[in-house]
DNA sequence: AAGAAACATTTTATGTTTAAAATATTATCG
DNA sequence: CGATAATATTTTAAACATAAAATGTTTCTT
């Protein structure tokens, strides 16, 4: 395995393209991991809600926001593409599951809540997707899920350093 | 439930939402994390090199084998359909970065392979990338990654197991 | 050898996602 | 006050993704 750090002549640059490719294994095995868990969710949620996940991840922010958020909060906190929230709400509010009414002092903004039938139909649905999620991350240790969230936090603010 | 097990069965319960809700803020730490660095990569790769990521990981699954790769493997290694491996190929293959080849003993099968352009063009794009993938998990001591490594390979596991 | 099943790929229809342009509103500053 | 910048959202065009149907090829079975 290690066939190359055996050589003790690990010069500078060696040493650095060797952590780098570890970084890279990494990164492939962080992103493989994520897009199958990911993908099981999006597979429980078409098959038993009907719903995609983006929409529920929607409906999930304005659950825990009952007094609403505007177009932009939502897709700050959803992190995607304002152009995106717009058609993910109008689909929900199609629905009845949300509504968008018009905020008293600024004409631009609109304030997004979950319709009486939205909160139902989440309240539901959040229960199913906590254990499916349980059902992948369950298994870890307590120390292995406590260490695993510093590890992502710190990964989190290295790549927010990066692009300031 | 009857009334004399009601606390004790409280207690089991409320433990089990608690792990549930662990388990759901490591998720959602997971997700941002690993879209907080693909955004990051696709950025950079459209900006500096204006090619997409599911291009580029095409490029790089073939630069793995030289030998080269059918449809079927790449959609197979790309963990995305068949129908979308061949959109992306098309574009490449117009952009003469990969071949198609016909396989001689299977007129089904097509035979997928870098250019000599291709080669050249990635091998370019491969260095920056790694470098970047550095920049983000690079600040990780050898044992956190070694450690996040094992886990993640655990949650895969696990993960597999649930959708057999 | 004929029919059925499995395989490899492409096409089609539908939907998601983004960046960028367009629209409209509000705030700022000389 | 009026030009300009900043804000909030929607629309549009292009890339990506999937499932399902279509096409052609190979293998298996009898």
């Amino acid at each position: 395995m290690d066939s190359i750090s055996a050589q003790a002549s690990l010069d500078h640059e060696s040493r650095l393209e060797q952590d780098d490719h570890h970084a890279v294994r990494l990164w492939l095995r962080l992103l493989t991991c994520t897009n199958l868990i990911e993908r099981h969710l999006r597979n429980r949620l078409r098959t038993q809600f009907d719903i995609t996940l983006p929409r529920f991840d929607l409906m999930a922010q304005l659950a825990r926001e009952p007094k609403g958020l505007t177009m932009g909060d939502l897709s700050q906190r959803m992190m995607v593409s304002g152009g995106n929230v717009s058609g993910i709400a109008s689909q929900l509010e199609a629905e009845g599951l949300i509504s968008r009414e018009p905020v008293p002092g600024n004409r631009r903004a609109f304030c997004v809540t979950l319709t009486q039938a939205g909160q139902q139909r989440f309240s539901e649905m959040a229960e199913a997707h906590e254990a499916w999620v349980a059902e992948c991350l369950g298994h870890l240790s307590g120390a292995d899920c406590e260490q695993m969230m510093l590890v992502l936090k710190q990964i989190k603010t290295d790549v927010a350093s990066i692009e300031s």
